[in-house]
DNA sequence: ATGAAAGCGCTAACAG
DNA sequence: CTGTTAGCGCTTTCAT
């Protein structure tokens, strides 16, 4: 089953093409400041396809010093319809950067984060949490460059998000609010930002801060917690995102609550079945992929050396008005 | 923020306990063949930690001719919680086989799957579903040494587990079954290999074959499927896994019909949630962790040049009657 | 504008 | 039992 059936080198392209292995590596690498005439290009280039050449990815990085592997480190299975969506646009953010993804699983156990990135000389990390101190000392000594943990703001508005939440709300009348934080296998630090944001907004409208609970995807765990809100004459509840403002109106219904009357919900991330939720689910939408790119610039960014690029605004995330609240 | 901080090399490691290079790679290899002695062993062992040495993944791949690392191709996401915890368990029985396995999402655009094995210098591939014949050949090309395709039954028994389903549904007293496949996304791979189970089943029976229909995760697709199987008399219906029965749970309440008197429903997994529903899931429960180190051990044995190893017998899947059928 | 040559860090014959 | 010696395939000065 295994047919060896070596594989073209760059020396074979380049004598293929008649010139050095040292041209090859600079056409094919575009190495700036070389100037090779159009014509050798042509034949290098030519005779590579035709070779179907392939740089041999370990010994590229060995000698160069560092991969264009980029592993991402996946929250706990299963995540959210988004979290997902944005590691998939990350991926491919980062291939338009000549950079490669690859997913390591939280939940895997016996490799640590570095053992990982040691195996495959990434040389970068990225993640939605922050990561531990020494695991980041950790991640340095395997000879990780960069390190960066979104979830933080940096790749999506969060604080806004949760402002943005409240002030729905509470335009509609309402004034005492709850915050339906994630279960507790999910990312944390993005939930506490918007949650903070919310808190701005209850603050800066008089209103007495928001009741948050962390609520399961279970109907029964969301009935649980409407009714500690109903009991704290909670009447409008922002959600840490979508999936987890659908188990709050399972939660309501259960209770045989109406929505958006007697309990107002609103989510974020507008997934596609916020649609087809009985009422369709009112959320908050951004511009997800932009924000993949937006991460997925920072990191070429470090990686070349060079600072991280301007802020490029995203679009501003907006309420999209369904009917739940 | 970077800091280069020279990793140790081998040639430290070997300089450090006054031996040769060989030496260290020898020991720290584990090279069968090799007679070192304890003490020239310990000082390696001891040097090595000592120096915090972590041999680089590049050059031990370049050197060695292929790399420990298996690539595995994610199904699009979301995947249900048990293809995600097969992913996770099966990463932990590679890691003990020395192997790393990281992750490629489908979804990931701009890269084909020989472009990300070539880029990781992948020695291994494996995927949930069957791979077109070009792609295996073009991965062969980037050095691929094996590829698998699990979900045939090589991991899962998905034969036996649609007959055992079929099996109990009959048993309860139903002649006319349904069967609800997984929605568009899904692997397809086991799920007509768990239909073809059902099927024998019928004909064993004496039973017409299942009225196999798509159900996507929602409670609106789900009813148009359950008052399918009404017009076709279903009294009983099996599903691809959990969550796809939690949804024709969902579509048979939407309906008003009760379950499992009006149409009774078995799922396949026993996921977390499964007890949760009203009424409590019956379904199928598997050693899935087993499943994960049989596949792992398949790919360890291919790598290591041997063959597959025996069978090694799969806990048999079983009923786990609760009042859903 | 192009090539020669020196490694990157490691493995694996092959000697001794 | 241990060390010497070649590379693995590619990048990158430094000459030419």
């Amino acid at each position: 089953m295994t047919r060896p059936a070596k594989r073209a080198t760059s020396v074979d392209v380049a004598r293929a093409a008649g010139v050095s292995q040292t041209t090859v590596s600079f056409v094919l690498n575009n190495k700036p400041g070389q100037t090779i005439p159009e014509e050798t290009r042509r034949r290098v280039l030519e005779a590579a396809k035709r070779l179907d050449y392939r740089p041999h990815a370990s010994a590229r990085a060995l000698a160069a010093g560092r991969s264009d592997i980029v592993l991402f480190s996946m929250p706990y299975l299963p995540i959210s319809v988004s979290a997902g969506r944005f590691a998939e646009e990350f991926a491919t953010a980062l291939a338009g950067h000549g950079l490669t993804m690859v997913a390591h699983l939280a939940g895997v156990h016996g490799r640590s984060l570095a053992d990982v990135c040691a195996s495959v000389d990434a040389s970068a990390l990225v993640g939605l949490e922050e990561f531990a101190p020494d695991t980041v000392s950790a991640l340095r000594r395997v000879g990780v460059a960069a390190v960066f943990s979104l979830g933080g703001g940096s790749a999506v508005p969060d604080r806004l998000i949760g402002r943005l939440q409240a002030e729905h709300l509470i335009s509609r009348g309402h004034r005492r609010l709850g915050y339906a934080l994630p279960g507790q296998r999910a990312p944390r630090r993005m939930a506490t930002e918007r949650l903070l944001g919310m808190e701005e907004a209850c603050t800066d409208a008089g209103c007495a801060p928001p009741a948050a609970l962390t609520v399961d995807l279970l109907t029964t765990d969301a009935a649980r917690a409407v009714a500690e809100w109903q009991a704290q004459s909670v009447t409008a509840v922002a959600a840490y995102n979508d999936e987890t403002a659908l188990a709050v109106l399972a939660g309501a219904r259960a209770r045989n609550l109406t929505v958006p009357g007697e309990l107002a919900v609103i989510g974020v991330d507008d997934i596609p079945t916020a649609t087809l939720a009985v009422p369709p689910l009112t959320t908050i939408a951004f511009d997800l992929s932009h924000a993949a790119r937006h991460a997925a610039e920072a990191v070429a960014a470090a990686l070349r050396g060079g600072e991280a690029q301007q802020p490029e605004l995203a679009s501003r995330p907006h309420v999209v008005e369904r009917d739940s609240a």
